[in-house]
RNA sequence: CGGGGUGUAGCGCAGUCCGGUUAGCGCACCUGGUUUGGGACCAGGGGGCCGCAGGUUCGAAUCCUGCCACCCCGACCA
């Protein structure tokens, strides 16, 4: 466990990858481009998991799971989809290994090639589809509100862990509606949930906004997304909730008899976060000592650490510890005392600070003798004395009070990274030097887009729901816009 | 696929130019002792096909040839 966290002044992407491997969450896998997430790291996505299905349930949506593989032939036959994600798929080939003749070891069998390669799903529109044109024959069918909760690959050329690994984790949802207004509605239904889970329990700050026609999911008509900043001043794409309209209803044939018996073909939305949740969360909160969680999703809210010498002390300690602990926990938290007597109390500090927990009691002699605790909080670090009767009733004050300091704290930072600019000078000033979001008139054309991403490496990450009618003269081309959009160097 | 780089103990590295004791250092690990209110200290110890294959040589981590793997910068990234 090494003592020193790479300022995030020198290179912010070190000091984050530094941080996921002393915190222990994650680690490259040697399998290519994979990672391997471990159970402090796993423990996180659980805690993701399952507050973002009590809200997809209490929204009633239900869970299924679909096949692994793709077919080739499926994935076809959406145009733009397949346009879209061919350049990053594994595919399996064959079915069979056998020993190599000269004994050089296994070889894959020629003779046992696939009539039809599969595709390692990149994501499942396709496979759920092909399902769903089964499912729905009338009105009566709809809507159909799946998610699944699963893994899919995609052939990136470089990888991070967490932000952008070939194996990821995700949950996909997948929703088919009688009408587009319905569909429409769903797609910014989950936009709302997914901000408000990332905010109100990752602690992150979003802005929700629209992609772009160049930066949209291939195969939909719309796509929305949340952008979270970073604190290196890059955004961070935390989840998306797309309207499909009828293209995928078309390219597998998914119609439905109305009331009135005319056949029509049904509207479809799909959305998604994924274990990059987990990258954002490390990347928005964390400072040098290491990760700073949010109490909604630490896997262990309050840590006890005793400072004893003789084993007399550690009992008396233990006493209270216990007392706390039973305590701490009939109020639904989840408490570790960590007795070990391999590591020095010191050490246990700056271990538990790393890894983000939240509260620190720790109880030593001259706790016992004083009849108190000391009661120290991750997010500022403050430390303080009480007594021993008052903690318990103070901690779940307390871990509400650093969930709202983690947000409020990324709010402020980011309204002050955020800047509105007028002309593409200034833009470029601002990337390269306060970095940030950048809040800019655009003419609308793929064109200008496609410059100021040439040129500067700037993307407009979304156009946001809340902007409003504002007159100006795009940056780049001087030609009239509407609003202003979300400009950013992204992850 | 282009450009650059690195493969030596679990991790991080030195040694390679200029071949020559038993291949070294830090962290981690093991044993013993002293410690314990912010990442302890001392002493001792274990752990190596020096990426793989071939070659040159009395002798190769070091030189030569070939191969492999990984990393960084690009291209790519709903």
């Amino acid at each position: 466990m090494g003592k020193e966290i790479t300022p995030r002044s020198e290179d912010y992407s070190q000091w984050y990858l530094d941080l996921v491997k002393k915190a222990d969450m994650a680690e490259n896998s040697d399998v290519r481009g994979c990672m391997v997430i471990k159970p402090y790291g796993y423990s996180i996505w659980e805690s993701i998991q399952q507050g973002l299905d009590k809200m997809f349930k209490d929204t009633g949506h239900v869970n299924a799971y679909f096949p692994l593989f793709v077919p080739k032939s499926f994935l076809a036959k959406e145009a733009a989809h397949v346009e879209g994600f061919a350049k990053e798929c594994a595919i399996v080939t064959h079915y069979r290994l056998k020993n190599a003749e000269d004994g050089s070891g296994v070889v894959v069998d020629p003779e046992a090639k696939l009539e039809e390669e599969l595709i390692v799903r990149p994501t499942s529109e396709t496979v759920i589809w092909n399902s769903y044109k089964k499912w729905i024959q009338s009105y009566r069918d709809l809507p159909l509100l799946i998610n699944q909760w699963a893994n899919v690959v995609r052939w990136e050329m470089r990888t991070r862990l967490f932000l952008r690994t070939s194996e990821f984790l995700w949950q996909e949802g997948h929703t088919a509606h009688a009408t587009a207004q319905e569909a429409e509605k769903e797609t910014l239904l989950i936009l709302d949930l997914y901000a408000d889970f990332v905010e109100n329990f990752m602690g992150v700050p979003v802005i929700k906004g629209k992609k772009s026609e160049g930066e949209k999911f291939p195969g939909a008509v719309d796509t929305y997304c949340i952008e979270a900043l970073m604190q290196d001043g890059k955004a961070l794409q935390a989840g998306t909730s797309h309207f499909l309209g009828q293209n995928f209803a078309k390219a597998f044939d998914v119609q439905f008899a109305g009331k009135d018996g005319k056949l029509d073909y049904v509207w479809g939305t799909s959305w998604g976060v994924s274990t990059r949740l987990i990258g954002g969360l490390i990347m928005a909160h964390s400072d040098d000592d290491g990760l700073i969680l949010p109490p909604k999703l630490a896997p262990i809210h309050v840590v006890i650490v005793p400072i004893f010498k003789t084993a007399e002390e550690l009992a008396k300690i233990s006493e209270k510890a216990e007392q706390i602990s039973i305590a701490v926990r009939k109020k639904g938290f989840v408490v570790k005392f960590d007795n070990r007597d391999t590591h020095k109390p010191g050490f246990k500090f700056a271990e538990y600070e790393l890894k983000g927990v939240p509260v620190r009691i720790a109880i030593g002699p001259r706790d016992i003798q004083n009849g108190t605790v000391e009661m120290a909080r991750r997010d500022t670090k403050e430390k303080k004395t009480v007594q021993f009767d008052e903690v318990v009733d103070m901690i779940p004050s307390l871990l509400d009070e650093i969930q709202k300091n983690i947000f409020n704290r990324a709010l402020a930072f980011r309204k002050e990274k955020t800047t509105k600019v007028d002309t593409y000078e200034e833009f470029k000033k601002v990337l390269d030097g306060k970095a940030g979001f950048i809040l800019a008139h655009w003419d609308g054309s793929a064109e200008t887009e496609g410059a100021i991403k040439d040129e500067t490496k700037a993307t407009i990450r979304c156009i946001p729901l809340d902007a409003p009618e504002e007159e100006g003269k795009c940056i780049y081309s001087g030609k009239p816009s509407k609003r202003r959009v979300l400009f950013a160097r992204a992850y």
